[in-house]
DNA sequence: GAAGTCTGATAATACGTATTAGCATCTATC
DNA sequence: GATAGATGCTAATACGTATTATCAGACTTC
């Protein structure tokens, strides 16, 4: 406990300049309504006191009182360590913290949020999720259970990325990852491919739900498309497969996954584009050493960060018009690793 | 105002389980001292009661009760953006958060504080500091006079790197330049360098300070060793100058002018360390692409960040022996850009 | 059976700010 | 000169928790 000499309150400040506390809260919030009067002289001297005595505001009391904090909680899921996530969603927070700035808000980061079954919980015996106005959720898979408890509370909170209902609709800023495979899937089958696969990370989130509906929309006029994991096979096994079944491109959920099969690709003596065409979709969590440029897209993930801020101020303040929910679109990336099949093989 | 259905309260819980609210107080806190008795079946009416309803504490008002809270400040001077040196910055957040998370503390950052003169300012009108219960200070040049108000004032706080005293000795943990540009100086002469020429920033932070006292030890054994700016000159005029100056070996605070430097060297015909041996002081503060491996030393920034929380929670609850100063070493790298100084230059 | 001890709870209050109802005092009105 | 209205401020209270002093009752002790 350190021995603070107790901090000038509003109340020390009254004594000096010889008003009651109220007036010193009035003048400090220039209150003027029509029943609300402070004398010029009278404001003068409180001001002049609290000039001489650096009084600052109690944040905590102040929103104790009041209600609002201008503080934007931040709450992450994937632990920080020693997950391999921490690249991409820097990102994330460096277009949180812009926006923050821009609105004068401080941003309250949930550090202290402990990990239970591979996983934090927002709501935990002394959470401290009330500290803040609102607040951001980020993570790949957002548990329901905690957006049904969010929605239920009413508490303010904006998910980045989207995310399905949880008794409610649930506001979030995502990135319209089904237009993005869609027109990747078009752009291959325009380029003449007609035996597709999609490799899937096998994990639940929305984010990849929608990446498979983006890659399903064009099903019928591709000849094959199907999907198959990733989980636990190696690139080598995965290229077996897919030369078996004389695919011609192949949409990769992991970026790491792709550059993987890259690699077993030219091992193998096969090229890329020409044997084998490869799409990624998304960009990497950790920094990959290749030299390729692969065709695919990238997730506005600044853009995400500023706007999910954004929504989350006028849900706070109630001025959001609707749920708040906010797609958007993502950049396609042309690359080098889609082209046209070859002909040799796309004969069947 | 979003129209938050009232929060549950210890009263709500008190009325539900048929006690008073100062009753739950000490439930939730466990509390078992001497004077403080809860018969165990009222104990577990009272938990039964909160798992039910879901109650979580305000942490605003306990804080506003107590006296701690468990959240850190986390203030940075340089202002976020458009600043190019985020990513110099971003391993000490790092390393802050990873010991925060340890310790269950949550980070408060500071984003809305102003930019007053190109600089940010920690105390301005309705400051929030008092939210955490101390806060780091991170920047290259940190003002004085508000380090004087945060140890008149009794704040907890720590800085980020080594600070001269301010109305009292500053709690800090940075990183021992001194000694690493004194071991590089010495490394320097071990080479046979004679000649010494040392390139500054132009800044008046403790860091530049420190290189330069680390620069200065080795002074007597060396015949020249002088100290130039780099502040608005290129890179071909400094060259010249060293040139004519035949000096053999160049410390460089800012990493940037070293790439610039061999850059500009190369392009002339000459070679390093062949013809000028290139020595940095530090990491960069932006990606630079190099293929070159300079000697120098790193700066161990994550673990400055990790101590840095270390000193302020035993600053926090008093437990700090002495005032809380840690220089940390920096890592020297060996790197390919110091050899031995030319012998036809060096006889002189 | 009066005094002391132990047990289990509560009432009261503090923390620092914001807000509201209301109290004096002064000025205009007829 | 009584009433009404405007002016300038304060007293009281709320916000939700933590702490402390105190109290009622049961149980010992001699």
């Amino acid at each position: 406990m350190p021995s603070s000499p107790r901090r000038v309150t509003q109340r020390d400040i009254a004594r000096l300049a010889g008003v009651s506390q109220a007036t010193v809260s009035l003048v400090l919030n220039n209150r003027s309504d029509a029943d609300v009067r402070i004398a010029p002289e009278t404001r003068d001297r409180v001001l002049r006191t609290i000039e001489e005595t650096g009084y600052a505001a109690d944040p905590v009391a102040r929103r104790l009182a009041a209600r609002f904090n201008r503080i934007i909680g931040v709450f992450t899921y994937e632990p920080a360590f020693p997950s391999g996530s921490r690249d991409f969603f820097h990102p994330f927070l460096l277009g949180i913290e812009e926006y923050a700035e821009r609105v004068g808000c401080d941003l309250l980061l949930f550090t202290s949020a402990p990990v239970v079954d591979g996983r934090r919980r927002i709501f935990h015996q002394d959470n401290r999720l009330r500290l803040a106005d609102g607040c951001l959720l980020l993570g790949r898979e957002i548990d329901a259970a905690e957006l049904h408890r969010l929605n239920r509370d009413g508490f303010p909170y904006v998910a980045v990325g989207r995310r399905n209902d949880a008794g409610g609709p649930v506001p979030y800023v995502g990135a319209d990852y089904a237009a993005a495979v869609d027109a990747l899937t078009g752009r291959a089958l325009g380029h003449g491919h007609r035996r597709l696969a999609y490799l899937s990370m096998g994990i639940h989130a929305e984010s990849s739900e929608d990446r498979r509906r983006g890659f399903a929309a064009h099903g019928g006029a591709a000849e094959s498309a199907r999907e198959l994991p990733t989980a636990g096979r190696d690139a080598d096994a995965i290229l077996d497969d897919l030369r078996a079944d004389r695919t011609t491109v192949v949409f990769v959920e992991d970026f790491a996954a792709a550059v993987a099969l890259e690699l077993a690709a030219r091992r193998r003596g096969l090229t890329v584009p020409g044997d084998l065409s490869v799409v990624t979709l998304g960009d990497p969590t950790v920094p990959l050493p290749t030299d390729l440029t692969f065709t695919g897209f990238h997730i506005p993930r600044e853009e995400m960060g500023r706007q999910a801020v954004e929504v989350l101020t006028s849900v706070i303040d109630g001025s959001a018009d609707g749920v708040g929910q906010r797609l958007l679109p993502c950049q396609l990336v042309e690359g080098d690793t889609l082209g046209a099949p070859d002909p040799a093989v796309d004969r069947s």
